[in-house]
DNA sequence: CTTTTTTTTCATGAATTTTTCATTTTTGTT
DNA sequence: AACAAAAATGAAAAATTCATGAAAAAAAAG
């Protein structure tokens, strides 16, 4: 399940530009340019984590933030433009996960809400497109290290339950349960086969690391980003 | 229990004054020069939380992060002179829970601490579950004190059913029951041969405890926390 | 209908895990 | 203290499990 990013912000340039971001990350994304209609919307729909602007325009952001945490303990991000330490220091105290100041790379702030969603949801917290992978579900494409994959159509499916949830331990029924979309029962090393061929197309991109880990007697798994 | 920081870090008045902002706000904290002795330092000690400076003289930082995260979960925070974009994501990126660019408030670097320690142990303590085990079934995974078990497909069987029931006493024929999936009637030792192995590698972890209590004429069980 | 690609099956050898077994150590009881 | 039963231990044997290469079988493309 793709993570679900709500965006406090009044300025549109910067809401974009961090929306932009964050949805080339593969995550989902909502914006709101108010302070006050947050909790309404938090209590309609799921939310996994907030970016809050604190020079909101209808009220101030650490307020707004004991709000939300009175309620709900997802995890915040402050964004502002006072880089003051005293304030730092205040934000984080009062409850932030991370304060992060204007101006800020998008791209930082991208990876700062994977580092905080890490903690706080596990695997669950990556959204498609980790360890190196990213995957361009209209276009039926993975690229892996920059490099787009010729991959048959099981291939493609395999490969991509593994990218879904990194780290996961499958085993084979599991796989095929979840790749095949009739319930092919009939299994002898079925799967071994498929993911020897990924194993050979992945090599040739990147020689020297192999991402998808054995677990003898058990399943397979895809190594998370260290 | 006061969590305990390590900090990695070669400049002494860097380390010093980080070790004054810790210690202020009541943690217990350990100094380290050097990177490479960081992993004994951590298989000899409780260690709740590292911040690690990617700049050391002895090995890379980003490199460390790796060779900690491939044995324990612990969170890191980076503390570096690089300010580049690509340094601070790729340092999040690779598994960092926070990255803090020198020159840095301690203060600050004091309650990014707390705010990362809030997430990884929830409002006081360990989130260990029996005995310091925890289990991470999705990864098919367990950690034994922070560390990363290596553990076959019986071994995980037979101490997840442990971990399960925490006290309760098992007899072998119970356990084969549980852990094995097709009632394998041979009982020769097996089951022991089992425990034994699992001894020894928890043994390795924490040297002068048997979290294993054996039942004479009975079976075994988990030892429960006090 | 033929050719190509993909999927599945199978056999082999290597590596690891599981089981067995003989021996030593521990434990509880006389 | 001595004894017997049970468990721990170490090592060897047996059995799994997997990677690999290659050959059928099936599906898709031309």
């Amino acid at each position: 399940m793709t993570p679900v990013i709500l965006i406090i912000e009044d300025e549109p340039a910067i809401a974009d530009t961090i929306q932009y971001a964050l949805e080339t990350d593969g995550f989902e994304t909502q914006i709101l340019s108010l302070g006050r209609p947050v909790l309404e919307r938090l209590a309609e729909n799921r939310c996994d984590l907030i970016i809050l602007d604190i020079g909101l325009p209808d009220i101030n952001g650490m307020e707004l933030c004991k709000l939300i945490r009175a309620q709900y303990t997802l995890p915040i991000i402050f964004l502002t433009a006072r880089a003051d330490e005293v304030d730092r220091v205040v934000g984080l105290e009062i409850g932030a996960d991370d304060y992060v100041v204007k101006p800020f790379s998008p791209r930082e702030l991208s990876a700062r809400v994977r580092a905080v969603l890490r903690r706080t949801m596990g695997p669950a917290g990556h959204p498609a497109g980790a360890s190196g992978f990213i995957i361009d579900t209209a276009r039926h494409r993975i690229t892996y290290c920059g490099r787009i994959l010729d991959l048959s159509k099981y291939e493609f499916n395999l490969l991509e339950t593994f990218i879904r949830r990194p780290g996961q331990v499958f085993s084979r029924d599991h796989l095929m349960a979840l790749a095949w979309e009739d319930p092919c029962c009939s299994m002898d090393r079925t799967v071994d086969a498929h993911i020897k061929n990924i194993r050979a197309k992945l090599k040739a991109v990147s020689p020297d690391t192999d991402p998808i880990i054995t677990h003898r007697g058990v399943g397979y798994s895809l190594k998370e980003d260290l």
